[in-house]
DNA sequence: CCCATTACTTTCCTATAGGTACCTACTATA
DNA sequence: TATAGTAGGTACCTATAGGAAAGTAATGGG
C-alpha cells in the first residue's frame, strides 16, 4: 500500500471531509507491513511449524525464490516480527522464528482463518453471481 | 498475492513438506481480496461512513484517481463485499455501502485496527533499532 | 453560451514486488 | 576431482497495480 504523506484536511462545507491517511485508514500500515505476496505465507509458515532454518522455509513455500525469502526475511527481522538466529557451523546454519511482537500477529491470523473458512464460498459464488449479470445486462 | 497452482507435494524423508497452497498459507486468498493500496482504505471508509455517493468516496480518500476507484469498487462488488445502487437522476446518482458479507470483515478490521494501536510503535523502534545495529557491524 | 454537478472511460506511463538465471563461500565426503 | 549441504548475492527482466491526463454523457442554472 502506499505511503505517501497526505496534507490535510479541508473541502468545501457539507462534503465530506478529506482526512489525513491515519484517519482515512488507520490500518494501512499495518497492512503494508504484514500483507504480501510473499511476507504473509512466511509469516503463516513460520507461526504454523515454529523455528526453522532457511532452506526449511523455503521447502516449504516451494516456489519462492532464495533472493526474494531473503528480502522478505530481512524485512521482518528489521521490522521486528522475526528473529534471526546465526550459529557459526559448516554448512552454514541459521534459524529463523517469531518474535513476541510477531506473536501478537497470532489473533489477527486466526481471525482472518475464520473468516477464509466461513466465507470464502460466498465470495465465489458472488463472483459467479457478478459474472453472470454481467453477460445479460450491461451496467445500468 | 500470486496465485498459481502448486502441485502437493512430496520431498525427500525427513525434509519439510511441501504444502499446497491452501495449506502453506489458508489465508492468502482473503489477503489477496482485501489488502491493497485502495481496497482497504476504499472498505475502511464504507464501514466508518456507511453508504455514500462515489463523489463522497473520491473526496474522502483524497489521492485516488476515479480511475481506480471504480476499478476497486467494480471488483469490490463483484467479490460480494459491496453494493452499488443506481438511482435515474441528474446528476448521475449511484451509492456505494457495505453489504452483509462485507459487513462480517468488521471483527477483522477491529482486531487490525487494536494491534495498530497497540504496537506500530515496536515495528518504528525494531526499525530504529535494525538500522542502528545494520551500520555499526556487518550482518554475521 | 458557459459552467456546474455526477459517474465514470480511455490511453499511456510509472513504480515496484516478484521472477529468472546465474553465481559465491565454506566445508565434508566419495 | 565432483558432488553435496547451507545461506545467501547479483544482474536483468516481467507483471501488474496504480498514476497522470485527457475525455464523455446528461442535465440544470446563470
Amino acid at each position: 500500500m502506499g505511503r505517501e504523506a497526505i496534507v490535510s484536511s479541508t473541502t468545501a462545507p457539507g462534503s465530506p471531509v478529506a482526512l489525513d491517511p491515519e484517519q482515512a485508514c488507520p490500518i494501512a500500515p499495518v497492512v503494508d507491513i504484514v500483507f504480501s505476496r510473499w511476507t504473509t505465507p512466511i509469516l503463516w509458515a513460520l507461526h504454523e511449524y515454529g523455528r526453522q532454518r532457511f532452506v526449511e522455509l523455503e521447502r516449504r513455500l516451494t516456489t519462492i525464490t532464495p533472493k526474494v525469502l531473503t528480502q522478505r526475511l530481512r524485512q521482518l527481522e528489521r521490522d521486528g516480527l522475526v528473529v534471526r538466529t546465526y550459529h557459526p557451523e559448516v554448512p552454514p546454519r541459521v534459524e529463523y522464528e517469531i518474535s513476541e511482537l510477531g506473536r501478537s500477529l497470532a489473533p489477527l491470523f486466526a481471525t482472518l482463518a475464520e473468516w477464509s473458512a466461513v466465507n470464502l464460498d460466498q465470495v465465489d459464488q458472488a463472483r459467479r453471481d457478478y459474472d453472470a449479470r454481467q453477460r445479460g445486462t450491461g451496467r445500468r
